[in-house]
DNA sequence: TATTGATCTTGACATTGTCTAGATACTGGG
DNA sequence: CCCAGTATCTAGACAATGTCAAGATCAATA
């Protein structure tokens, strides 16, 4: 059920969006083709059109699943964070950035491509789903509705463009310049990364 | 001199790539066509080899002068701006966004693209030239070198990373969610991005 | 069982980047 | 002044790409 075992092929909707997922991070965004992903999935060249439109409609659906395991990896990180509202926010940022640095590719489909059609109702779902949980985690430490209290809504484009910032600058090679944060370990990289999303953060609980 | 007038074509170089710029800005950067550039430049499709390696090169030249641009940008919001410190830190901000959204193909080429070949001299100088202009004017805040002073130097990583987090966001039309910014004139506008910027700086000159 | 519709293959087409061969125009040395 | 040489450009070819249309194959249903 909703995974059938053959008919023809079997799921190839599911197949062909895992084979584009591995053309995308093997290849990159810029050299994606839809006819590898259709011989990587071994099918023939026209198969996709019968379950996406074109190869627009198949990344679109792609960033969709990317939204939903980029919400996945920011609650990794939260689950193994400290539960109270900043830490929980620092949190989410490093999930952000785990999940850029785990699939640079997929991560620059999702906010920097104009290929995925972003007025997809599955794609602007999914991409609702993560800012609303921003501004749930921003909500925690102003103790007021960010829609309501414009000082809560800057915070949260400041801790969105912080965690942004740093993972895109990072998949683009571009922090392997401050040797001081190329030469760290994991951990400490992670507090200096944490402090810089609070330190964008001007309402506090106190 | 320099630009010669006219042996076959004239300065076929430098028109090559006024037209890839055109391009970009018109189809963006995953829908450059090198064949669609030399037919702009009104040259057959096999002309920009004489100039340029392959497209590649191209694209590395262009993104290489884009360097340029994005520096003369951020002058010219320093000029209007006060002469300290922190106002120059954050005038180099405003000029950063005000790039991005005039030339958002340029900007995505120049930071998020595996087309331009980033170990090209001419490139990577430019580039350095960019980043040395913003380790300059923490410096100045922090009346340290930061290449001495990890305090400083975090803070080097904090400014451009706001400053890249909200042009990239910016461009990508994902502050638009935000009405109290969209809706805002470019003065107020300015002043939250200004604000936002020296958040992320705590080496102040105190 | 026959028909219908979903699924897949195959071939075609225009477009793309790059390569090669050849044409054209400038340059400098005799 | 002229001729060889070099830079510049054109034209044609090639493989790869996305998309479309036509046909084949299989499952379900009536």
């Amino acid at each position: 059920m909703a995974s059938k075992s053959n008919y023809h092929h079997g799921d190839l909707r599911r197949v062909l969006l895992a084979a584009a997922e591995e053309e995308l991070s093997e290849k990159g965004g810029e050299a994606f083709s839809l006819r590898r992903v259709a011989k990587r999935a071994g099918v023939s060249h026209g198969a996709p059109a019968h379950h996406f439109k074109d190869s627009r409609g198949l990344l679109t659906e792609l960033a969709a699943v990317g939204y939903q395991r980029f919400i996945e990896a920011q609650q990794r990180r939260q689950q193994d964070a400290a539960t109270d509202a900043e830490s929980q926010l620092a949190a989410s940022g490093l999930g952000y950035i785990d999940f850029a640095s785990a699939n640079p590719a997929l991560f620059r489909l999702m906010f920097s491509s104009e290929r995925p059609d972003k007025e997809s109702p599955v794609l602007s779902k999914s991409a609702d789903a993560a800012f609303e949980k921003l501004v749930n985690e921003v909500a925690r430490i102003s103790k007021t509705d960010p829609y309501c209290d414009q000082r809560a809504m800057t915070d949260v484009v400041a801790a969105w463009t912080i965690s942004h910032g740093l993972a895109d600058l990072l998949i683009a090679d571009r922090l392997s310049r401050f040797s001081f944060l190329a030469d760290m370990n994991a951990t400490d990289r992670d507090a200096i990364f944490s402090e810089l999303i609070l330190r964008a953060c001007t309402v506090r609980s106190s």
